[in-house]
RNA sequence: GCGCCCGUAGCUCAGCUGGAUAGAGCGGCAGCCUCCGAAGCUGUAGGUCAGAAGUUCGAAUCUUCUCGGGCGCACCA
């Protein structure tokens, strides 16, 4: 309802100012005033007038309330000039109440097909903490945009792109093969003793993968074999038909099904698997190669260090006309013919906005959830009933801020082959990695030089299994979770438990890294993530459990205390300090559309969780301020019932968009 | 060397499309469970918004420079 009212009245003031000063401003500032007592919504528009119209801001505002006050948008009671020239307003509060009550908002949502790729992990070990941000961040986005019984939303599709041939699934490949003398039989047989073991493959991997990575470099005079070794592995698994590569494909898929468990733990759930081996095979290069020519942004180097390649101009230096070659260009096909990484993925994102022209991934059933197939790339034919991807209008690639420069380049390749339009819409969605506090490292048994001790983290890396897994962290924080409910419901069934702890854990980490912005880094810490108080998934959880536990014991429902505000008078309830901290309930309950629009536009989900978490805090001031049960005052008591489902109506909103279940007790 | 990001309370972070007195959590101190669940609430202490100059009626917010920290700058992916 807030953002409704706010843009009934700057529409209401953009005309006016049209019509009474002739002058049009691209966007009109507003914002809240310091404190309710002054009004709803505070406009400086008059300062930013004052010059241009020669008078004093004041005057200005004072003008400009007595026009608006003869005819008021809905739902605002006056607007007046205030301190220096502020125009403040104020809301009718009974109405707006009404409004809240009866659920009326603002819509979101239009059209077009939106594409959002997150988590996108190497199938050749265990999601660590730094995956767990990427994905929960992509979900959390994921949710904002798609259609839901709250608002009208867009089409979206959820991508999680499989590197199943390159070199880190080559590293792992090369241990099982070369370190563990093992052939597709016995690999094959690992699998199936892990499994009968109850272990996880993804673990198993990890170990091995850094061990590998060791072993590359442990003997010098083995460095050059080791390294052929290694590429030869590469290449063999690239071209596919042979043991190596499948090996390769046995370890990759049964990973990538792991990584498929561990985040459905977390509620995060994708549509479509693109592989790379597909991108390969289907030959997507060839055709984004020969577009590239045409549209002139690829071109063969002949002199300097990058002759024989084929090379595009990095961004920001397309302006240079000198004679000699552009030594800063972007290899983009190597000397000896074959595609680097950038390359590839110039090609993927043309396939993304539906460009390349002919080509697309064959689609075969992959992964069964409740409510929806996830799909996988085949170089076959398509099995029936697959959605089609490449053909967005808007993409989202949730990819860490160490690849800005590659990404930006992918842009910059669009936009030079005249696609502006969808370099437009191709948004990066960046952010810092999760690293370890250098204390975190030392409890975790691993050895911290003098160095990285005095550094306030220490960047995670597979490579040396440096890291945690998001396993090993969600089972902590469950266990935690289970201590308490517990202790505190030995009532409840072993069942019923385990559900609330869940719920809990997942909670504690999905707020954990949503409630940082995206370029901040996290320094990872235990005793922070397994906070279950202050500003948590968990506090949250618990303002709407109380609010739960009102209705049960009032013997009503959260939706009759809803429908009772049809026939409540509230007229002077809202009003005074007491009724002002009621309203200040209703008036942040009212902004949730405001919220999530504003996720959208900056793809910032960290301002959701913040909203969450002050709903929530809201909720639990006005719980200790006003003892509802207790109230004797039948308006009151009517009224207050009435705040608690809203403030728990939005609560639970909030949270299901974090990807947040709100429990039935803990 | 070049590019991007960051520097705000003891700690971790919001605030940064310029606007009224710079906020929250944690930690500290002092209180609140015969009363809707204390995973909670109240009060209190704590800040030259890294530093300097500039733009502006107004700067934590915009510009430039300096200092400090991080991450990128491959014919790796």
């Amino acid at each position: 309802m807030y953002r409704t009212v706010q843009q009934s009245l700057l529409a209401h003031i953009q005309a006016l100012l049209a019509q009474k000063y002739d002058v049009t401003l691209a966007s009109l500032a507003v914002e809240q005033p310091p404190s309710i007592a002054l009004g709803e919504l505070a406009l400086p528009v008059a300062f930013e007038l004052a010059k241009r119209l020669r008078k004093a801001p004041r005057v200005i505002a004072t003008e400009l309330a007595v026009e608006l006050s003869a005819s008021l948008p809905e739902g605002v009671a006056s607007v007046e000039a205030a301190g220096a020239g502020y125009l403040n307003v104020r809301f009718d509060r009974a109405a707006i109440a009404r409004d809240v009550a009866r659920d009326r908002h603002a819509d979101i949502g239009g059209a077009g097909f939106k594409l959002v790729e997150h988590t996108s992990i190497n199938p050749n070990k265990a999601a660590h903490i730094g995956h767990l941000r990427n994905a929960i961040l992509g979900d959390t986005f994921q949710r904002l945009l798609r259609p839901d019984s709250y608002k009208r939303g867009y089409e979206v599709g959820v991508q999680n792109y499989i590197d199943n041939t390159g070199v880190q699934v080559a590293d792992v490949v090369v241990g099982l093969m070369h370190l563990e003398g093992k052939d597709l039989a016995s690999t094959r047989k690992l699998l199936d003793d892990l499994a009968a073991q109850g272990k996880r493959i993804d673990y198993y991997c990890w170990d091995l993968y850094a061990r590998v990575s060791q072993w590359y470099t442990a003997d010098p005079t083995q460095l050059d074999t080791r390294k052929q070794l290694r590429l030869a592995t590469l290449h063999a698994i690239e071209h596919g038909g042979n043991e190596i590569a499948e090996v390769a494909d046995l370890i990759a898929t049964s990973v990538l099904r792991r990584h498929l468990e561990t985040m459905q733990r977390l509620s995060i759930e994708y549509d479509f698997l693109p592989r790379e081996s597909e991108i390969l095979h289907l030959h997507f290069w060839d055709a984004a190669r020969q577009l590239m020519i045409e549209k002139g942004v690829l071109y063969l180097e002949t002199e300097g260090k990058n002759k024989g390649c084929w090379v595009m101009r990095r961004a920001g230096s397309e302006a240079q006309e000198g004679d000699g070659p552009d030594e800063d260009a972007k290899v983009i096909v190597r000397s000896n013919g074959t595609v680097t990484y950038v390359g590839k993925d110039i090609a993927y994102h043309l396939w993304k906005f539906g460009l390349l022209p002919g080509k697309d991934f064959g689609y075969r059933k992959f992964h069964e959830y409740p409510t929806h197939t996830c799909w996988i790339s085949t170089d076959k034919a398509s099995e029936p009933g697959h959605m089609v991807f490449g053909r967005a209008d808007a993409i989202y690639n949730v990819i860490d801020s160490r690849q800005n420069d590659p990404q930006t380049q992918v842009v910059q390749a669009l936009r030079g082959m005249g696609f502006t339009e969808e370099a437009d819409r191709y948004t990066h969605f960046s952010y810092e990695m999760v690293a370890l506090t250098p204390r975190c490292a030392l409890d975790l048994g691993y050895t911290v030089s003098e160095e990285d001790q005095k550094k306030p983290y220490i960047e995670v890396s597979g490579r040396k299994g440096f890291g945690v897994k998001a396993d090993d962290l969600l089972d902590q924080l469950i266990a935690a979770a289970r201590t308490e409910v517990d202790s505190r419901h030995p009532d409840l069934s072993e069942e019923e438990r385990g559900t609330i702890a869940r719920q809990i854990g997942v909670g504690a980490l999905r707020y954990f890294m949503l409630r940082y912005t995206r370029n901040t880094v996290i320094a990872f810490d235990f005793k922070d993530a397994l906070s279950f108080e202050g500003e948590t998934g968990p506090y949250v959880q618990y303002a709407i459990v109380r609010a739960a536990n009102i209705f049960r014991k009032a013997g009503t429902t959260a939706e009759a205390s809803l429908a009772a505000m049809e026939s409540l008078s509230v007229e002077g309830f809202l009003d005074g300090e007491e009724g002002s901290a009621v309203w200040e309930t209703w008036l942040l309950v009212s902004k949730l559309t405001l919220m999530i629009e504003q996720c959208i536009s900056t793809s910032e989900p960290a301002y959701l969780s913040r909203y969450a978490f002050q709903l929530a805090q809201q909720f639990n001031n006005f719980y200790h301020r006003h003892h509802i049960l207790n109230e004797t005052d039948p308006g009151k008591r009517a009224l207050y019932l009435a705040t608690a489902a809203v403030a728990q109506r939005e609560m639970i909103r909030a949270l299901g968009y974090l990807g947040i279940e709100a429990p039935e007790r803990m």
